[in-house]
DNA sequence: CATCAGGGCCCTG
DNA sequence: CAGGGCCCTGAT
Protein backbone atom coordinates (compact mmCIF):
# COMPACT_ATOMS: atom_id res chain seq x y z
CA UNK A 1 0.00 0.00 0.00
CA UNK A 2 1.85 2.84 -1.05
CA UNK A 3 0.42 6.05 0.74
CA UNK A 4 -0.90 9.23 0.61
CA UNK A 5 -1.83 12.41 -1.48
CA UNK A 6 -1.45 15.34 0.58
CA UNK A 7 -5.15 17.29 -0.83
CA UNK A 8 -6.62 17.45 -4.41
CA UNK A 9 -5.02 17.19 -7.58
CA UNK A 10 -2.47 19.97 -6.75
CA UNK A 11 0.55 18.85 -8.40
CA UNK A 12 4.16 19.85 -7.50
CA UNK A 13 5.93 21.89 -10.45
CA UNK A 14 9.37 20.70 -11.33
CA UNK A 15 11.93 23.22 -11.08
CA UNK A 16 13.07 24.14 -13.95
CA UNK A 17 16.71 25.12 -12.76
CA UNK A 18 19.90 23.05 -13.93
CA UNK A 19 17.50 20.85 -15.58
CA UNK A 20 17.37 19.18 -19.28
CA UNK A 21 14.22 19.50 -20.78
CA UNK A 22 12.87 18.51 -24.02
CA UNK A 23 9.84 19.54 -26.11
CA UNK A 24 8.71 16.38 -27.18
CA UNK A 25 6.40 17.63 -30.75
CA UNK A 26 6.43 13.98 -32.55
CA UNK A 27 2.67 12.31 -31.84
CA UNK A 28 1.15 8.91 -32.34
CA UNK A 29 -2.44 8.65 -31.59
CA UNK A 30 -4.17 5.39 -31.54
CA UNK A 31 -7.37 3.64 -29.44
CA UNK A 32 -7.17 0.94 -26.71
CA UNK A 33 -9.62 -1.12 -25.49
CA UNK A 34 -8.48 -2.59 -22.31
CA UNK A 35 -10.83 -5.82 -20.93
CA UNK A 36 -13.78 -4.27 -19.52
CA UNK A 37 -15.30 -3.57 -17.25
CA UNK A 38 -12.59 -1.03 -16.67
CA UNK A 39 -12.69 1.93 -14.70
CA UNK A 40 -10.47 5.06 -16.46
CA UNK A 41 -10.37 7.36 -13.29
CA UNK A 42 -10.22 4.66 -10.66
CA UNK A 43 -7.17 2.76 -12.44
CA UNK A 44 -5.24 5.74 -13.58
CA UNK A 45 -5.81 7.84 -10.86
CA UNK A 46 -5.19 6.78 -7.23
CA UNK A 47 -5.92 8.70 -4.35
CA UNK A 48 -3.92 7.45 -1.84
CA UNK A 49 -0.75 8.26 -3.47
CA UNK A 50 1.41 11.08 -2.88
CA UNK A 51 1.73 13.46 -5.64
CA UNK A 52 4.70 13.55 -7.62
CA UNK A 53 5.72 15.72 -10.85
CA UNK A 54 6.03 12.99 -13.01
CA UNK A 55 2.17 12.23 -13.13
CA UNK A 56 -0.91 14.46 -13.78
CA UNK A 57 -4.30 13.44 -13.54
CA UNK A 58 -7.55 15.16 -13.86
CA UNK A 59 -11.12 13.47 -14.98
CA UNK A 60 -11.10 11.66 -17.79
CA UNK A 61 -7.50 12.48 -18.66
CA UNK A 62 -4.11 11.15 -17.70
CA UNK A 63 -0.53 12.43 -18.64
CA UNK A 64 2.82 10.48 -17.18
CA UNK A 65 6.14 10.85 -18.52
CA UNK A 66 7.74 7.52 -19.44
CA UNK A 67 11.47 6.28 -19.61
CA UNK A 68 11.70 3.12 -21.45
CA UNK A 69 14.06 1.57 -23.48
CA UNK A 70 16.45 4.32 -22.94
CA UNK A 71 14.17 6.93 -24.63
CA UNK A 72 11.75 9.58 -22.58
CA UNK A 73 8.02 9.79 -23.82
CA UNK A 74 5.73 11.75 -23.22
CA UNK A 75 1.35 9.70 -23.00
CA UNK A 76 -1.88 11.21 -22.69
CA UNK A 77 -4.52 8.93 -22.08
CA UNK A 78 -8.16 9.74 -22.73
CA UNK A 79 -11.25 8.20 -21.57
CA UNK A 80 -13.66 7.72 -24.71
CA UNK A 81 -15.86 4.71 -23.44
CA UNK A 82 -17.70 3.77 -20.45
CA UNK A 83 -16.81 0.84 -17.46
CA UNK A 84 -18.53 -1.65 -19.99
CA UNK A 85 -17.31 -0.74 -22.78
CA UNK A 86 -13.57 0.98 -22.27
CA UNK A 87 -12.36 2.80 -24.75
CA UNK A 88 -8.83 5.21 -24.67
CA UNK A 89 -7.53 7.34 -26.82
CA UNK A 90 -3.86 7.18 -26.14
CA UNK A 91 -1.48 9.89 -27.82
CA UNK A 92 2.38 8.91 -27.58
CA UNK A 93 4.75 11.68 -27.71
CA UNK A 94 8.48 12.02 -28.83
CA UNK A 95 11.05 13.77 -30.20
CA UNK A 96 11.21 11.94 -33.46
CA UNK A 97 8.57 10.36 -35.09
CA UNK A 98 8.87 6.48 -34.10
CA UNK A 99 9.11 3.25 -35.82
CA UNK A 100 5.87 0.68 -35.52
CA UNK A 101 7.67 -1.79 -33.61
CA UNK A 102 9.11 0.84 -30.76
CA UNK A 103 5.15 2.09 -30.57
CA UNK A 104 4.16 -1.62 -29.92
CA UNK A 105 6.37 -2.05 -27.48
CA UNK A 106 5.36 0.98 -25.68
CA UNK A 107 1.79 -0.39 -26.17
CA UNK A 108 2.82 -3.57 -24.82
CA UNK A 109 4.12 -2.23 -21.62
CA UNK A 110 1.38 0.35 -20.79
CA UNK A 111 -0.80 -2.79 -21.18
CA UNK A 112 1.07 -4.66 -18.42
CA UNK A 113 1.56 -1.10 -16.10
CA UNK A 114 -2.08 -0.38 -16.70
CA UNK A 115 -3.59 -4.27 -16.10
CA UNK A 116 -5.67 -3.47 -19.44
CA UNK A 117 -5.83 -6.90 -19.84
CA UNK A 118 -6.59 -8.26 -16.36
CA UNK A 119 -9.62 -9.92 -15.69
CA UNK A 120 -11.59 -8.79 -12.58
CA UNK A 121 -14.88 -10.79 -13.52
CA UNK A 122 -14.85 -13.38 -10.62
CA UNK A 123 -13.39 -11.06 -8.34
CA UNK A 124 -16.61 -8.97 -8.80
CA UNK A 125 -18.78 -12.18 -9.17
CA UNK A 126 -17.58 -13.61 -6.28
CA UNK A 127 -18.32 -10.48 -3.89
CA UNK A 128 -20.84 -8.87 -5.01
CA UNK A 129 -23.53 -9.51 -2.28
CA UNK A 130 -20.06 -8.82 0.44
CA UNK A 131 -21.63 -6.91 3.54
CA UNK A 132 -18.51 -4.77 3.49
CA UNK A 133 -16.53 -5.00 -0.13
CA UNK A 134 -19.72 -5.79 -2.41
CA UNK A 135 -20.87 -1.66 -2.04
CA UNK A 136 -17.60 -0.53 -2.59
CA UNK A 137 -17.78 -3.27 -5.81
CA UNK A 138 -20.52 -1.66 -7.34
CA UNK A 139 -18.94 1.47 -7.22
CA UNK A 140 -15.12 1.10 -7.99
CA UNK A 141 -15.84 -2.44 -10.58
CA UNK A 142 -13.16 -2.24 -13.16
CA UNK A 143 -10.65 -0.60 -11.12
CA UNK A 144 -7.37 -1.94 -11.61
CA UNK A 145 -3.93 -2.09 -10.12
CA UNK A 146 -1.25 0.06 -11.63
CA UNK A 147 2.32 0.85 -11.83
CA UNK A 148 2.96 3.66 -14.08
CA UNK A 149 6.61 3.36 -13.67
CA UNK A 150 9.31 0.30 -13.95
CA UNK A 151 10.48 -1.71 -11.38
CA UNK A 152 13.29 0.15 -11.03
CA UNK A 153 11.52 3.14 -10.51
CA UNK A 154 9.40 1.68 -8.37
CA UNK A 155 11.97 0.39 -6.03
CA UNK A 156 12.96 4.35 -5.47
CA UNK A 157 9.54 4.77 -4.58
CA UNK A 158 9.57 2.45 -1.66
CA UNK A 159 13.06 3.51 -0.65
CA UNK A 160 11.90 7.44 -0.15
CA UNK A 161 8.63 6.04 1.55
CA UNK A 162 10.69 3.50 4.42
CA UNK A 163 11.13 5.28 7.99
CA UNK A 164 9.28 8.65 6.56
CA UNK A 165 6.44 10.87 6.50
CA UNK A 166 4.68 11.93 3.55
CA UNK A 167 5.75 15.21 3.02
CA UNK A 168 9.21 14.03 3.53
CA UNK A 169 8.97 11.25 1.07
CA UNK A 170 7.49 13.88 -1.33
CA UNK A 171 10.84 15.95 -0.84
CA UNK A 172 12.80 12.83 -1.34
CA UNK A 173 11.66 12.21 -4.73
CA UNK A 174 11.35 15.61 -5.50
CA UNK A 175 14.56 16.50 -4.88
CA UNK A 176 16.05 13.20 -6.64
CA UNK A 177 13.71 14.33 -9.98
CA UNK A 178 14.87 17.95 -10.08
CA UNK A 179 18.95 16.86 -9.62
CA UNK A 180 19.07 13.81 -11.94
CA UNK A 181 15.82 13.49 -13.92
CA UNK A 182 14.55 15.65 -16.78
CA UNK A 183 11.59 17.35 -18.10
CA UNK A 184 9.53 16.74 -20.76
CA UNK A 185 7.12 18.85 -22.62
CA UNK A 186 4.39 17.76 -24.06
CA UNK A 187 0.27 18.35 -24.90
CA UNK A 188 0.91 21.97 -22.90
CA UNK A 189 2.07 20.24 -19.29
CA UNK A 190 5.75 19.82 -18.36
CA UNK A 191 6.39 16.66 -16.45
CA UNK A 192 9.40 15.58 -14.64
CA UNK A 193 10.73 12.71 -15.96
CA UNK A 194 12.80 9.72 -14.15
CA UNK A 195 16.86 9.34 -14.54
CA UNK A 196 18.49 6.27 -15.96
CA UNK A 197 19.53 3.94 -13.64
CA UNK A 198 23.42 4.42 -14.72
CA UNK A 199 23.00 8.03 -13.56
CA UNK A 200 23.01 7.21 -10.28
CA UNK A 201 25.33 4.37 -9.95
CA UNK A 202 27.81 6.73 -10.73
CA UNK A 203 26.90 10.05 -8.10
CA UNK A 204 28.84 9.75 -4.89
CA UNK A 205 27.14 8.96 -1.78
CA UNK A 206 27.65 12.20 -0.41
CA UNK A 207 25.78 13.85 -3.43
CA UNK A 208 23.06 12.09 -2.84
CA UNK A 209 22.82 12.69 0.82
CA UNK A 210 22.70 16.33 -0.02
CA UNK A 211 19.23 15.40 -1.40
CA UNK A 212 18.24 14.72 1.99
CA UNK A 213 17.50 11.10 1.81
CA UNK A 214 19.78 10.50 4.37
CA UNK A 215 21.44 6.47 4.60
CA UNK A 216 18.80 5.97 2.00
CA UNK A 217 21.24 7.04 -0.27
CA UNK A 218 23.04 3.70 -0.15
CA UNK A 219 20.01 1.90 -0.71
CA UNK A 220 19.47 3.91 -3.90
CA UNK A 221 22.73 3.91 -4.64
CA UNK A 222 23.27 -0.07 -4.97
CA UNK A 223 19.48 -0.21 -6.57
CA UNK A 224 21.02 1.96 -9.52
CA UNK A 225 24.52 -0.43 -9.56
CA UNK A 226 22.14 -3.65 -9.37
CA UNK A 227 19.90 -2.43 -12.66
CA UNK A 228 23.33 -0.56 -14.21
CA UNK A 229 25.00 -4.27 -14.31
CA UNK A 230 21.88 -6.05 -15.28
CA UNK A 231 21.40 -7.81 -12.27
CA UNK A 232 17.53 -7.78 -12.05
CA UNK A 233 15.52 -8.69 -14.97
CA UNK A 234 11.91 -7.42 -14.54
CA UNK A 235 10.20 -9.63 -17.21
CA UNK A 236 11.81 -12.86 -15.26
CA UNK A 237 10.94 -11.76 -11.97
CA UNK A 238 7.40 -11.62 -13.64
CA UNK A 239 7.12 -14.73 -14.44
CA UNK A 240 8.27 -16.08 -10.93
CA UNK A 241 5.88 -18.14 -8.48
CA UNK A 242 5.46 -15.80 -5.59
CA UNK A 243 7.65 -17.26 -3.16
CA UNK A 244 10.34 -17.27 -5.88
CA UNK A 245 9.40 -13.66 -6.42
CA UNK A 246 9.57 -12.58 -2.59
CA UNK A 247 12.77 -14.47 -2.29
CA UNK A 248 14.16 -12.73 -5.45
CA UNK A 249 13.47 -9.16 -4.15
CA UNK A 250 13.99 -9.68 -0.12
CA UNK A 251 17.54 -10.11 -2.20
CA UNK A 252 17.32 -6.57 -3.49
CA UNK A 253 19.73 -4.43 -0.88
CA UNK A 254 17.37 -1.80 1.20
CA UNK A 255 13.99 -4.31 0.48
CA UNK A 256 12.38 -5.98 3.44
CA UNK A 257 9.16 -6.93 4.48
CA UNK A 258 7.05 -4.01 4.11
CA UNK A 259 8.86 -2.67 0.30
CA UNK A 260 8.40 -6.45 -0.53
CA UNK A 261 4.82 -6.09 -0.06
CA UNK A 262 3.93 -2.99 -1.68
CA UNK A 263 5.95 -4.89 -4.88
CA UNK A 264 4.33 -7.51 -5.03
CA UNK A 265 1.03 -5.98 -5.17
CA UNK A 266 1.31 -3.21 -7.34
CA UNK A 267 3.65 -4.30 -9.61
CA UNK A 268 3.54 -7.65 -9.76
CA UNK A 269 -0.51 -7.72 -9.13
CA UNK A 270 0.22 -10.85 -6.60
CA UNK A 271 -3.21 -10.40 -5.35
CA UNK A 272 -3.16 -13.43 -3.10
CA UNK A 273 0.27 -12.25 -1.43
CA UNK A 274 -0.30 -10.78 1.94
CA UNK A 275 2.16 -11.34 4.81
CA UNK A 276 3.23 -8.15 6.43
CA UNK A 277 1.24 -4.89 7.43
CA UNK A 278 2.91 -2.00 8.35
CA UNK A 279 1.82 0.30 11.88
CA UNK A 280 0.50 3.17 9.45
CA UNK A 281 -1.67 1.13 7.26
CA UNK A 282 -2.72 -1.45 10.09
CA UNK A 283 -4.10 1.90 12.16
CA UNK A 284 -6.29 2.43 9.10
CA UNK A 285 -7.37 -1.00 8.60
CA UNK A 286 -8.30 -1.44 12.15
CA UNK A 287 -10.60 1.60 11.46
CA UNK A 288 -11.64 0.41 7.83
CA UNK A 289 -12.40 -3.38 8.99
CA UNK A 290 -13.42 -3.37 12.43
CA UNK A 291 -14.30 0.61 13.11
CA UNK A 292 -11.75 -0.21 15.97
CA UNK A 293 -8.87 1.99 16.56
CA UNK A 294 -5.95 -0.76 16.76
CA UNK A 295 -6.20 -4.51 15.77
CA UNK A 296 -3.20 -7.05 16.11
CA UNK A 297 -1.98 -7.18 12.64
CA UNK A 298 -1.78 -11.42 13.11
CA UNK A 299 -5.80 -11.11 13.16
CA UNK A 300 -6.27 -8.67 10.36
CA UNK A 301 -3.99 -11.10 8.50
CA UNK A 302 -6.20 -14.38 9.70
CA UNK A 303 -9.62 -12.43 9.09
CA UNK A 304 -8.47 -10.88 5.50
CA UNK A 305 -7.44 -14.27 4.32
CA UNK A 306 -10.49 -16.15 5.82
CA UNK A 307 -12.65 -13.92 3.70
CA UNK A 308 -11.72 -12.94 0.81
CA UNK A 309 -9.04 -15.60 0.42
CA UNK A 310 -6.83 -15.12 -3.05
CA UNK A 311 -8.79 -11.98 -3.26
CA UNK A 312 -7.31 -10.80 -0.27
CA UNK A 313 -5.05 -8.50 -1.17
CA UNK A 314 -6.80 -6.70 -4.24
CA UNK A 315 -9.92 -6.19 -1.90
CA UNK A 316 -7.43 -4.03 0.80
CA UNK A 317 -6.88 -1.63 -2.45
CA UNK A 318 -10.56 -1.52 -3.37
CA UNK A 319 -11.09 -0.75 0.34
CA UNK A 320 -8.26 1.90 0.53
CA UNK A 321 -8.49 3.50 -2.24
CA UNK A 322 -12.41 3.84 -1.67
CA UNK A 323 -11.34 5.81 1.32
CA UNK A 324 -9.24 8.12 -0.19
CA UNK A 325 -11.54 9.03 -2.74
CA UNK A 326 -14.17 10.02 0.00
CA UNK A 327 -11.12 12.03 1.43
CA UNK A 328 -11.33 14.13 -1.51
CA UNK A 329 -15.25 15.27 -1.20
CA UNK A 330 -15.26 15.41 2.23
CA UNK A 331 -13.03 15.26 5.45
CA UNK A 332 -12.27 11.80 7.53
CA UNK A 333 -11.89 12.73 10.52
CA UNK A 334 -9.86 9.64 12.23
CA UNK A 335 -8.15 9.73 8.83
CA UNK A 336 -7.13 13.32 8.65
CA UNK A 337 -5.35 12.42 11.88
CA UNK A 338 -3.40 9.52 10.99
CA UNK A 339 -2.10 11.33 7.75
CA UNK A 340 0.57 13.38 8.91
CA UNK A 341 2.58 16.10 6.55
C1' DC B 1 17.23 24.54 23.29
C1' DA B 2 17.07 19.02 23.58
C1' DT B 3 14.82 14.84 22.68
C1' DC B 4 12.17 11.61 20.14
C1' DA B 5 9.43 8.88 16.91
C1' DG B 6 8.42 7.82 12.35
C1' DG B 7 4.49 4.40 6.49
C1' DG B 8 12.09 0.17 7.61
C1' DC B 9 16.22 -2.07 6.85
C1' DC B 10 20.86 -3.65 7.72
C1' DC B 11 24.02 -5.51 10.64
C1' DT B 12 25.87 -7.15 14.83
C1' DG B 13 25.98 -10.02 18.91
C1' DC C 1 16.29 -13.50 16.57
C1' DA C 2 16.41 -9.02 19.20
C1' DG C 3 17.69 -4.55 19.13
C1' DG C 4 20.80 -0.57 18.04
C1' DG C 5 21.84 2.79 14.57
C1' DC C 6 20.75 5.42 10.75
C1' DC C 7 18.93 10.48 7.99
C1' DC C 8 15.79 14.20 8.30
C1' DT C 9 11.76 16.67 10.06
C1' DG C 10 8.30 18.28 12.96
C1' DA C 11 6.09 17.66 17.47
C1' DT C 12 6.72 18.26 22.35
Amino acid sequence: MRNLKEGGERRITPMSLNCRSATLTSKKILELKPKPPFNFDATVHKPSWFPSSDLYWEKGKHWQSLLFKEEVFGIKMENKGEVDQPKIRLTIYSRRKLPQPLIDKVIAELSFRFDFESDLLEFINRFRQDKLLGPVIKKWQGMQVICSGSLYESLVISIVLQNATVKRSVQMLENLLNAYGSRVCFDGKTLSAYWQPEVLHKVSEEDLRKLKVGYRAKFIKKISEAFTEREIDEEKLRSLPNENLKKELLKIYGVGPASVENLMFEIFRRYDFLETIPPWDQKILSRLLYNKELVPTRKILRDVDRRWGKWKRLTLHYLWEDLFWKRKHQSVPWLEKLIRL
